[in-house]
DNA sequence: CGTACCACTGGGCAAGTTGCCCAGCGATGA
DNA sequence: TCATCGCTGGGCAACTTGCCCAGTGGTACG
């Protein structure tokens, strides 16, 4: 569960140099190789590490236009709201806040005006009361997790 | 740009078993290895697959608290927020959206109380004028890229 | 109608990596 | 004092990678 600076610098460098072999990280970061094999096992198994899926761009796919809908949900009808939205291909994400009983909702689609179709088949569905959405337009930070990873692997030593 | 159904094919094989070498993936997809390699090529020079870093769950690393501030941003501030959050790693991203020039941002802490902590360290800085937060309770549909994948891979061919 | 061009196949090669094993060592804790 | 644990450093066979090649079918263009 904590994470300490040999585990830290395991994930940097992965995330920096994906295609990089263990034997290879072993030399970069001078210790045995199956030191970082037994590293990395652990972080697996912990859950720290989830997988190494591909980072694929909706926008390359052709899915340029990314939007947030924050849903009002009929009392009652959580579950099918979720269970509905998850067979909407362009909801790439749902999470359930605080706040009067809301979805927020992560929509991509392939234009603006395409955008309109996308929420369009979201809010039609019978359990969501009300939706307002808001278009992304710039990026400044994309997902990340290197900083928190970093602080998480620096605090703890001392 | 367009992705066909072999590519399609491809990135859910990656996702799924994401250790899986290219000799395997073309023995299951039953083409030559060297299709599988110049497709994997193009897919990433295209910008399809950005990557294969790996994917850290920030709860695993004990910060399993998440929530949504929405930034109202000072006149001709906006550059010098970004900049300030990009040092905050509890930011795991940053947006600039529609809506009254507003900022969205994800953020992660180490418990409900940590949270305060890390939104006074965000809302403290000069440019912002109003946070709003929620805080995310259920991660019904975790951020996800294959049905739609298969939804580009798999209209076009016709 | 012929000719390029392109993507794919199927094969072959050396070099490197993986997964697995082992013995030894130093620090930690009972 | 002894057992445990994590790390080291080494060795091994099996496999994969990166790279090369010639041949083939389809498509676009002259």
């Amino acid at each position: 569960m904590a994470i300490d600076h040999l585990d830290g610098r395991i994930i940097v460098l992965l995330a920096e140099e994906p295609r990089i072999g263990v034997l290879e990280m072993s030399r970069r970061l001078g210790v045995a190789r199956g030191t970082v094999q037994a590293r990395l096992d652990r972080l697996q198994s912990n859950g720290v590490i989830r997988g190494f899926g591909p980072q694929v761009d909706p926008a390359a796919l052709g899915y340029p236009v990314t939007a947030f809908a924050t849903l009002q949900i009929r009392q009652g009808q959580g579950a099918d709201v979720r269970a509905y939205l998850t067979t909407v291909p362009e909801v790439l994400e749902l999470l359930t806040t605080t706040g009067s009983g809301d979805m927020l909702c992560r929509l991509v689609a392939r234009s603006n005006a395409d955008l309109q179709r996308v929420i369009d088949r979201v809010v039609g569905f019978d359990g969501i009361v009300r939706a307002s959405t808001a278009i992304v337009m710039e990026n400044p930070v994309p997902l990340r997790i290197i900083p928190l990873v970093e602080q998480a692997a620096g605090a703890e030593p001392p």
